[in-house]
DNA sequence: AATGCGGGGGT
DNA sequence: ACCCCAGCATT
């Protein structure tokens, strides 16, 4: 056996190891339930475990199976993954578990093919599945897995590119150790959490310390290589809350965002972006910009409304869009468009209290501002 | 291959 | 002020 085949090896018995003495009581390895395992990886893309465990056990518990989740209202399974972002992962997941019913009779199947197919399952995804909840040997290559491969093997490929993420896939499944898939697999992205992190990992605690590539070459903080991303746009626009009276009073209107695209069918505060002159925020900002941006851009929306002051600031930050929100307060239109019928909105726009919060899925951003203002109110 | 798609925590 | 995270779909 060469040198580089005895360096996998002791990595993988190590490894494996390691795993089973150090692993964490994670919600989602006390059972091999498929479904459970399913809806717990879909939740982890992009997602830190300590973020997920309260979701994933809300989840669960209320939609236990392929069947309850398949026949839930949509509108549900964005509420229950409210603030967990990313939210087409949601609706890929309800599309895919009724696939799951139609075609495999509520079984998740266990073939690569098959996984794979389904909706919002891409190659990390699948290879979690097979390996965790029926232990085939495939591999399952997320950041964390490239992160410790690429130190270990001392690999200085940029890991943005898909030619290196199948190349860390060959390579991570050659270490799967015969028999224990999910194990190793686990134990790799256990790793890359607890002990090989981003930034000043613990070596001194790690289990394969000893034949680490990386570290010999003292090259284990600036690995893995990695193109830096495109900062995010920023973007300044106006926010309308605007108050009922009469049989509205005590309610805002909030309306639900189109069908596709960014947050779609989540639900929003009405907001305009800001002019490019106004696209930085400024003491001396003139608050009849807001209201003349706000009023136009909800008269397009057949409402009249009228800014009466500012409320508050609030940002949220995607991974491509930075917005500055600068809230205001305003009042319909008394005798304008805007009628006393509530039946009269455009479909998409609501009145709500307090109490309709427990309905609707909104972005955290606009949480934050309907509990302050309900919260202030009340 | 590049871009769109949330949100929070660590440093 | 970055950086990163148990990625996938679309183009």
């Amino acid at each position: 056996m060469n040198l580089l085949e005895q360096k996998k090896h002791y990595f993988s018995t190590e490894l494996l190891a390691w795993y089973r003495r150090h692993k964490r009581d994670l919600p989602w390895r006390r059972s091999r339930n498929p479904y459970h395992i399913w809806v717990s990886e879909i939740m982890l893309q992009q997602t830190r475990v300590e973020t997920v465990i309260p979701y994933f056990n809300r989840f669960v518990e209320k939609f236990p199976t392929v069947e309850a989740l398949a026949e839930a209202p949509e509108e549900e399974v964005l509420k229950m993954w409210e603030g967990l972002g990313y939210y087409s992962r949601a609706r890929n997941l309800q599309s895919a578990v009724r696939e799951v019913r139609e075609n495999y009779g509520g079984v998740v199947p266990d073939t690569k093919e098959d996984v794979f197919s389904l909706k919002g399952v891409g190659p990390y995804t699948a290879g979690a599945i097979l390996s965790i909840a029926y232990n085939k040997p495939e591999p399952a290559v997320d950041g964390n897995v490239m992160r410790v491969l690429s130190r270990y093997f001392l690999i200085e490929d940029d890991i943005m590119k898909g030619s290196t993420r199948v190349a860390m896939e060959k390579l991570a499944q050659e270490l799967i150790p015969e028999g224990a898939a999910g194990d190793f697999n686990q134990g790799l992205m256990e790793l890359g959490a607890l002990v090989c992190t981003p930034k000043s990992p613990s070596c001194l605690t790690c289990p394969v310390m000893a034949h680490c590539m990386g570290r010999d070459a003292g090259m284990e903080e600036s690995l893995p290589v990695k193109k830096k991303a495109k900062p995010p746009r920023p973007e300044r626009r106006f926010v309308a809350l605007v108050e009922g009276d009469g049989e509205q009073a005590g309610c805002v209107l909030v309306r639900q965002r189109p069908q596709e695209g960014l947050l779609a069918r989540m639900w929003e505060l009405p907001h305009a972006l800001a002019p490019f002159e106004a696209s930085v925020p400024s003491a001396q900002d003139d608050p009849s910009l807001a209201q003349s941006v706000l009023a136009t851009h909800l008269e397009e929306e057949s409402l009249a409304i009228a800014p009466v002051a500012w409320y508050m600031q609030a940002e949220h930050t995607f991974s491509h869009i930075h917005w500055e929100l600068d809230v205001y307060v305003c009042r319909p239109e008394r005798s304008a468009l805007l009628p006393d019928h509530p039946a009269l909105l455009p479909t998409h726009y609501r009145w709500i209290g307090p109490d309709d919060m427990a309905q609707l899925a909104f972005p955290n951003v606009f949480l934050r501002i309907l509990n302050t203002y309900f919260r202030q109110k009340s």
